[in-house]
RNA sequence: CGGGGUGUAGCUUAGUCUGGUAGAGCGCCUGGUUUGGGACCAGGAGGUCGUAGGUUCGAAUCCUAUCGCCCCGACCA
């Protein structure tokens, strides 16, 4: 049992001015946290509770699939990062350390770096401890802070510089074995998310800088989302956009034959697909190709795309390349003879194809069949370009993004996006980082093998304020029951009066007694003020007793969710209160 | 990193265009009246106007630089 006087719960009336979703603003009003700067958090004691009960129901989860809780430090000498497989991408991320003190500074390379991520810390501490099958599978995890260089950190918790993080790894000796310890792991979040009282959902996701072969994200619907999540109810498919596709490059379509032979005409000052597709020209963004250059790991490539299409630049994470961004003109020119708004890949018509690493093709090029596009000449565009017959391209693949409306894959059936708030994701990682670091074990027939591993985040801060952004109103913060820091709030409108005190006591001790969180407001507040700071802070059972009560022997009850307000006989008290605690605990 | 905003008391902000020496509400302190959904009255404390230069008789206000923060884009749990 805790005493408002005798903790810190800072509420605000007002929000402060840099915070703009629900969630942010609850967050500072309710005094969960303050903050140090953008993206750094302080954790005050609500706040803290709710992440350390959060913490807790991820560790059971855990621990139910078998998941064994170590830690490992927050500091990684950089060798770990510089003898990695993503060294290049990793660093951009990395907080890095100098020398403690005013030493000498001998190193130019700084010595250290803040662990975004553990990865490179797991995997050579399981090559120096586990060389045999027999001592595998193993899962590892541990729940502690992060530290990432975010580009730009973002409405508090959700996108911060630090920020708690559940984070396994598991290990296994073949593909077998690591698809069951993914689905371990997948059963772990949903149960998970469920018991935080989140909606969340697995969808399909690309595996970023991780790399690897597969993987799920797990979304909370939420309009203040960063991702687009592509779904069908008939079909059940989800994905994020970064990875989605959809069926409208029908399966049996026939290449189109040429429409004519193949002719330049004049196009000056007509760099857009928009342009093209007004008068005079009048040729339509879905006749139209689009070429794209890229510059991947140093080596510049082509992407092409209908006109009327976007690229998901994420998708170009298949072609291998370590790093890419888009190439600049000055870039461009050299190796197509264009500038951007002129380009195209007809056969014959690129400045100097050796320099490029590949041509890639969207599929969905193929529904255009004889398009227009760049002559690779400024002023010109060919038309009658026959796919087939004209375009020089290296091969196929899936780049463009899915647009809501487009036919599901399996069942044909419209898809839908939806924003959503990324809080766990789950990827199978293969052998990359075990081969990298050596992490093999020995076979029963005495042969060694790379450790296949999987590894799998939590974003348990980020959790937290996705429950807030769920689950609020007008009023403040609804917290579910498992989460909530406290569960049941005990309003002593008179703490002046030693029988309403008693009896507020009494009250506490039985929700207590009955497994609860119990905070008892005894602030010498008028109760205006005690029951708006009882809805913003979000208590699910609030317990009043006053002194009007108290002569005709009665206490109320009242859940946050609900308006209703229960006069309930002092002489049940502790009865109805256990009920309702025991009641509320096993529902949640 | 590019684009757009913004910085005045613990919080929300007025004043900036058109320079004249900073005002309100909440919160806080004192006293009183109140006491079931953010009370009222009286008094009070609290501000180098983000920072550094410059222009000017005079700068929160104009100019330059710089820093922080917020939002949009690429990135992530």
């Amino acid at each position: 049992m805790k005493y408002w006087s005798q903790t810190f719960i800072p509420t605000l009336k007002e929000s402060p001015a840099d915070a703009e979703i629900a969630s942010h603003k609850l967050l500072l009003r309710a005094g969960l946290v303050r903050k140090l700067g953008g993206g750094l958090y302080t954790f005050l004691p609500a706040g803290l509770r709710v992440m350390q009960k959060i913490s807790q129901i991820c560790r059971e989860e855990m621990d139910r699939e078998g998941a064994i809780e170590l830690s490992m430090p927050f500091i990684h000498p950089v060798e770990n990062w510089t003898d990695g497989t993503r060294w290049a991408a990793a660093r951009e991320i990395m907080y890095r350390v100098d020398h403690a003190g005013a030493g000498k500074g001998r190193s130019k390379e700084p010595e250290f770096v803040l662990g975004p991520t553990h990865e490179e810390v797991i995997t050579p501490l399981v090559k120096s401890e586990i060389t045999s099958y027999r001592d595998l599978p193993k899962n590892f995890y541990q729940i502690g802070t992060k530290f990432r260089n975010e580009i730009r950190p973002r409405y508090g918790l959700m996108r911060a510089r630090e920020f708690v993080m559940k984070d396994a790894y598991s290990f296994d000796v073949n593909d077998e074995s690591a698809i069951a310890s993914y689905n371990k792991m997948k059963r772990a979040y949903t149960a998970f998310f469920s018991r935080c009282g989140l909606k969340a959902i697995a969808v399909e996701a690309d595996t970023g800088v991780m790399g690897g072969s597969y993987s799920h994200e797990f979304m909370v619907p939420a309009p203040v989302g960063d991702d687009d999540i592509v779904y069908c109810e008939e079909s059940g498919y989800s994905a994020n956009r970064e990875k989605a596709t959809s069926g409208i490059v029908p399966k049996d379509l026939a290449d189109a034959s040429p429409a004519g032979a193949l002719e330049e005409f004049p196009t000056p000052g007509i760099v857009t697909i928009a342009a093209l597709a007004a008068a005079p020209h009048n040729v339509a963004p879905d006749k139209q190709f689009k070429t794209l250059v890229y510059m991947g790991d140093g080596k510049p490539f082509l992407v092409v795309l209908r006109g009327c299409d976007d690229l998901e630049e994420a998708k170009l994470g298949a072609l291998g390349f370590q790093l890419w961004r888009q190439a600049t003109p000055e870039e461009i020119e050299p190796v197509m003879g264009a500038k951007p708004g002129s380009l195209g890949t007809v056969r014959g018509s690129i400045k100097n194809p050796a320099a490029l690493a590949g041509i890639f093709a969207d599929h969905a090029i193929r529904l255009v069949g004889n398009g227009t596009t760049g002559a690779n000449k400024d002023g010109f565009h060919l038309r009658n370009v026959n796919v087939v017959r004209d375009l020089e391209l290296t091969r196929f693949g899936d780049f463009r993004t899915v647009r809501a409306g487009e036919p599901d894959p399996k069942s044909g059936a419209p898809l839908k996006i939806a924003r959503a708030i990324e809080v766990g994701h789950v990827f199978k990682l293969g052998t990359k980082y075990s081969e990298k670091f050596g992490a093999v074990y020995t076979d029963d027939q005495k042969q060694s093998h790379p450790m296949v591993m999987g590894c799998y985040g939590i974003g348990i801060s980020r959790t937290l304020q996705a429950v807030i952004e769920q689950s609020n109103d007008a009023d403040g913060i609804i917290w579910p029951w498992q989460v909530a820091p406290w569960q049941v709030l005990v309003v002593n409108l008179d703490p002046q009066d030693a029988a309403a005190t008693e009896l507020c006591k009494k009250l506490a001790l039985a929700a207590e007694s009955a497994g609860a969180d119990v905070l008892v407001d005894d602030r010498a507040e008028r109760p205006g003020v005690k029951f708006k700071d009882a809805d913003l802070i979000g208590v699910p059972l609030r317990l009043t007793v006053g002194g009007r009560g108290l002569k005709e022997g009665i206490f109320e009850m009242k859940w946050r969710t609900s308006k209703d307000v229960a006069k309930l006989a002092i002489g049940d008290a502790e009865k109805l209160v256990a009920e309702s605690v025991r009641s509320a605990a096993s529902k949640a």
